[in-house]
DNA sequence: TTAATGTCTTTTATCGTGAAAAAACAGTTT
DNA sequence: AAACTGTTTTTTCACGATAAAAGACATTAA
């Protein structure tokens, strides 16, 4: 499938569905740039939404009126799989081999090989591996491989030092922001939903992962630094495939977690340095705990 | 110049003119995987290299039998640009535009027109301007354009400040080396180029921004953190363009540094934690002064 | 029988190309 | 005139192709 295509028109699709859900709302559709300030995406290509949701019967198209003539149907949509980026494609790829064991540190990844297998361009694959480089999972040996370093119990601690180090800071200088500030009110917010997930933990508690992100984004942007705030971007890939994996005791877990955010979030209100301090070393410190359980022990003994 | 042509032969050039070198030293060569894993290449360019050697009368070459017939002149190394690595010219280029001025932050940064202007194909461009992004001067809107930061007060600022976390950490990391660690050996001969440097400051001041790097990198890898050692590299990158662009009272910044530096060594080799922390900071603090008074004070209002 | 050389195969680095998507420009409608 | 639609140009994204470089295999010399 795809091979010797250019160029997948994902954008458009994937902003087709979403078009299709706008739908339902309203009797008719808004401006052209109007829609592609909506969507995130150039008039170009709501135009070719436009014109396909036209010959679909879907609606009316006349220059300004776009009346729609019916309910989309499932049907309408594309699917799924259609609207994801080469990149995340070749992301989950590259995460489920590296997980599923097999994956030997000072293992060596073969661009070609790894394209010809997820069916896409050298090219992409090499753009990925040096986006992904910067996780520290990989590294690249000057004008030959890439070698895989591993995740090991020592990727965990590294990951989880800095974590600690640059959440105790941000978390200083939440409690540092004036009253006045919007993070306040998002801070509420996500306390309200932190409520609501607890009391709806035996059904929801799958929920949390995307809670627990949006959370410590909010303090971690705290710190108005970009190389802290970046630096999150590890963090949540980890524990996005981390929550994937390892699914043991998750509703435990997640139970614990969110009344350590709690505690967190209380004591960030409370704006007492000190009680910050503690309540954010002790959520740090299980979240590390978390990690390091789901590692294997060491799979072979350590290479070089 | 280079258009139309597919991959240059930049690193069979460079190991042929440091193979050149090699050639004062000896009557004959090494075998061909000796002399490869001396010049960091394979066997396939080591044969190149032997090839022309051979052809421009260097060499007798006939099987293991490798004799010098005569040694090197001028004439014989390749030009010293044609032994660049694509990303460097690229890296090169791309810092000029950036450091000549002109470079708002805001602005946006096109693919193509970078890639006209250097004479090098778009893959390499996006490339690099994917490796570059790490260092958080540029940034990529979703499947739109790059656009430039800017190297700001904000920027320097938020550099220094992970910088300062990272490098008391790894101080102490240092400190807590054992004995027989190679490190003290290594901070001894680093000690020794300090004192050397020191007296020889009138003539060979423009020789510390590469001692300083191998001082900082020895700190920093003792804390044994992939991402603080990696970091490092950004640090290196904006003190390397800095240390060109900025020569104002060179001599005076690096006979202060340097000052700072041996201070900072007798408190390492002190293991006392209290003068580490105290060494480390006054260093870092005047390194962070130097890098702001060279940055222009906003040429114009923040946009957005 | 180990370690070299000679030969062949695979992989990486880089380009030009073309479709998708964005952006710029020009003409209309309100 | 401001904001929209229609049209054209430019840029990004991804591919296959090809030379450089690495790596593997076969052969030979010490």
């Amino acid at each position: 499938m795809g091979q010797g295509m250019s160029k997948s028109n994902n954008v458009y699709k994937d902003a087709y569905n979403r078009c299709l859900r706008l739908l339902d709302e309203t009797r008719s559709l808004p401006s052209e740039p109007e829609l592609g300030a909506l969507l995130g995406v150039s008039r170009t290509t709501v135009r070719s939404i436009l014109a396909r949701m036209e010959e679909t019967g879907l609606i009316a198209w006349n220059k300004r009126a776009k009346t729609v003539l019916r309910d989309p149907r499932p049907d309408d949509f594309f699917p799924e799989e259609e609207t994801d980026t080469l990149a995340e494609i070749i992301e989950r790829s590259f995460m489920r081999r590296l997980l599923a064991g097999g994956a030997e540190a000072g293992m060596q990844i073969n661009e070609l090989e790894l394209a010809r297998e997820i069916g896409v361009g050298t090219t992409s694959v090499r753009e990925f591996l040096i986006r992904f480089s910067r996780f520290g999972l990989i590294e690249k040996r000057r004008n030959s491989h890439w070698v895989l370093k591993g995740f090991t119990r020592a990727f965990a601690l590294e990951l989880t030092e800095i974590r600690e180090m640059f959440e105790l800071r941000s978390a200083a200088a939440f409690t540092a922001l004036p009253q006045d500030s919007p993070v306040w009110g998002d801070l509420d917010r996500l306390e309200e939903e932190h409520r609501f997930l607890q009391r709806e933990i035996a059904t929801r508690f799958n929920e949390f992962s995307e809670l627990d992100e949006r959370f410590h984004r909010l303090i971690h942007r705290a710190s108005h630094n970009r190389f802290i705030v970046d630096f999150y971007d590890v963090i949540a890939m980890i524990f996005h495939y981390h929550y994937q994996w390892n699914k043991a005791q998750e509703r435990e877990r997640n139970e614990v977690a969110i009344g350590e955010h709690l505690a967190y979030i209380e004591a960030l209100k409370s704006r007492d340095l000190g009680k910050v301090d503690a309540a954010c070393r002790k959520h740090l410190k299980s979240a590390r705990q978390t990690l390091l359980t789901s590692i294997p022990e060491s799979r072979s003994s350590q290479k070089n």
